[in-house]
DNA sequence: CAGATAACATACCAATCAGTACGCAAACGG
DNA sequence: CCGTTTGCGTACTGATTGGTATGTTATCTG
């Protein structure tokens, strides 16, 4: 059926993204892709011109769905200690516990140590993640702390959840659902929120601010 | 020269440890490992059963030479300050700055999701690193904590360091030498040691504990 | 010195797989 | 209704590469 397809570049992205963070991009062929989409190879390659350029559409693709996620999760909340405590849930429910997440992104990281393509669209994503949580977090701070270290503190929690997931990969017990709030607490502490704190939890949704108290004793 | 050759699995080992820290394991072939360890593929058959095999040799490689590290670094030092300070100071050194660690790790990450035993060898190998560190934290700090929390904040501290590894990899400039020691005292404040802290400064060697003040204030 | 043995090289095989050539059939334009 | 366009399938090629089969040479043993 000729002259009606406009579905099929997305059909082949969604297939190979499933391959992909299944086995990882070098054990997958076009092949695979195309008959896991339902055509061949030979169609596959009238929509993409090589197996580089679907791997850059399915990480576009991923990006797209982790912050379509994101905006889904906390477009009817308002409190900004509820809104970052639920961005935080989501992205350690997409980036731990979903081993096909976990699989794919680790591929790209391989991948982009190679390939500078990938490399610029990842840091992009990375860019506009980062801009989201410094303004989740200056929001539910009360603008407490220089911008300069909320940057620092959103860093160092950003890496710190690249780190669990790594670990998540071979010791899938930290994966497990009952751990969720844990790592959630642990990032909010990094983030600087102390342990006891409820400034943010899921559900309070008053303590305007003043809810951080970094800590500057020194022995 | 026959009957004599005791150093040649090391040899290429080592040899495809720097290629594959530079490429990648499938970018290297075979022929690549042999020639760069100056005989040819079939001279390589006969140490190694299977590419797969001098795999996890370099892996084992690869844990052996960061112990090894580890160690004589720390050998001379008494103070448990500066020691947990100083092994911080090489991991960062030798996972974030060393770009030829970079690319071999993230390749063990992406294999590791396919292969038991890479997965094994790395598990026990994080394994031992956590056991480490567990011991300098409790060192430095005079057995303030229950082991249960030193631990859970060795994980996160274990994970940050993983994560800025990999941000480093496509944010080169996180891995300048500059930056060493801001990445470090990031760490150590995940462990619980605030900023402000003089409690782990290489230059002390005093303050035996009390270094640590975990914040409990709640909003 | 002779035979065994082990390190190493040469040449090859077989499988895999990205990418291509080409043909067919269905929808569209005129 | 006819020709063009376009999506798609079939069949193929060419290059790569892990692994093997088969020497060849040098050292060791007796």
């Amino acid at each position: 059926m000729p002259r009606s397809a406009p579905q099929m570049p997305a059909r082949l992205t969604e297939a190979a993204f499933e391959l992909f963070a299944e086995h990882g991009f070098e054990a997958v062929t076009v092949d695979d892709i195309a008959t896991h989409a339902g055509v061949t190879k030979g169609s596959f390659y009238s929509h993409f011109q090589s197996k580089r350029e679907i791997i850059l559409a399915a990480c576009a693709f991923y990006y797209g769905e982790y912050q379509r996620k994101v905006q889904r999760a906390i477009a009817r909340l308002s409190d900004p200690h509820q809104r970052l405590r639920r961005v935080l849930e989501i992205s350690v429910r997409s980036c731990v516990l979903d081993r096909g997440n976990r699989v794919f992104t680790t591929e790209v990281f391989a991948l982009l140590l190679q390939d500078d393509e990938v490399r610029a669209g990842w840091s992009q994503f990375y860019d506009s993640v980062r801009k989201m949580y410094l303004g989740l977090l200056i929001a539910a701070d009360g603008c407490q702390v220089p911008a300069a270290e909320a940057r620092r503190a959103v860093d160092l929690m950003l890496a710190a959840m690249e780190g669990v997931k790594m670990r998540a990969a071979f010791e899938p017990q930290i994966g497990s659902r009952a751990q969720q709030a844990t790592i959630v607490d642990d990032l909010l502490r990094v983030l600087g929120f102390p342990a006891g704190s409820r400034a943010a939890r899921s559900a309070s949704s008053a303590t305007p601010s003043s809810a951080r108290s970094r800590t500057r004793s020194t022995s």
